[in-house]
DNA sequence: ATTTTTATTGAAAATCTTTTTCATTGTAAA
DNA sequence: TTTACAATGAAAAAGATTTTCAATAAAAAT
């Protein structure tokens, strides 16, 4: 997702365009993994010194309310936002890099039509995530 | 799971059975929900009030590390535990009440199957949790 | 262009959570 | 019992996130 398209999201929200805001969204939409806020206050430096960590949470708070970037859990930490994908996906993230492609297309219902039955709950929303290793992570071992 | 087999696994693993940790385990095997350590921490101090939270985080460290409690994921924290199912087991949230229930059976080899094609990933590890209402909650709105 | 308004910024302080330290206590083995 | 040392909780330290606030900069108004 390029990020001119979330600097107009932002804009066209009310919020103002800063150069601040600029460094942040530029280096979480060019990241194909997971970032913290730490580390994107690092990476977005490399490029913009004067940025303060606050501002790097309270841009991301901004994208996640606009659906721009996405929390991503971990077994290691929760902390950490990627681009966010357009519609309902799910995540499968190499466990060596952090590399995260989204995928589409499960067929639950059949699992989801038992466990109601079994359960009696009514079901709302699911989380499906895979974890592996990328391409370029099984041959560098 | 009672607490009792819980409290004999601990000792078994050369830890030993103190008044503190009873507390703790006793606390979490009896509630069906995920607990904070500091829930658990007031929960277990009305039974035994000179627990610390130290102790809380110790004795719920080392419960997970034996599998005996497992980390609970949601979208507004995931600083929880609970006692884990035997086996490879997944989650039912009651978004309401906390309430958790266990279920096995996915069947997602197909899925996989396509996603290792279209993605050229290997596959290690799942994740699936479903959210909605218990029975109960969905008669009390 | 210039001025005005007000959202945004970053440093510092405050808050909250988790971990470490350490002298004392309690458990289990000898 | 006595002994060895694991475990405890208070306090301090460390880490992460949020709040405060005066200065600044973006956008609107002139
Ligand atoms: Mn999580
Ligand atoms: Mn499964
Ligand atoms: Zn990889
Ligand atoms: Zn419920």
């Amino acid at each position: 997702m390029p990020a001119q398209t979330w600097l107009t999201a932002l804009q066209e929200n009310g919020y103002r365009l800063t150069a601040s805001r600029r460094a942040v969204v530029e280096t979480v939409a060019a990241t194909h993994r997971a970032l913290t806020p730490l580390e994107v206050f690092d990476l977005a430096r490399e490029s913009h010194p004067e940025l303060g960590l606050v501002t790097v949470y309270r841009t991301l708070e901004k994208l996640e309310e606009l659906h721009l970037i996405q929390r991503v859990h971990q077994p290691h930490g929760c902390q950490a936002f990627i681009s966010a994908s357009q519609g309902h996906q799910h995540l499968l993230l190499c466990r060596k890099c952090g590399q995260v492609i989204f995928f589409d297309g499960d067929n639950l219902d059949g699992l989801f039509e038992r466990v109601i039955q079994d359960s009696g709950y009514t079901i709302q929303e699911h989380w499906l995530q895979l974890f592996g290793l990328c391409p370029a992570c099984q041959t560098t071992p």
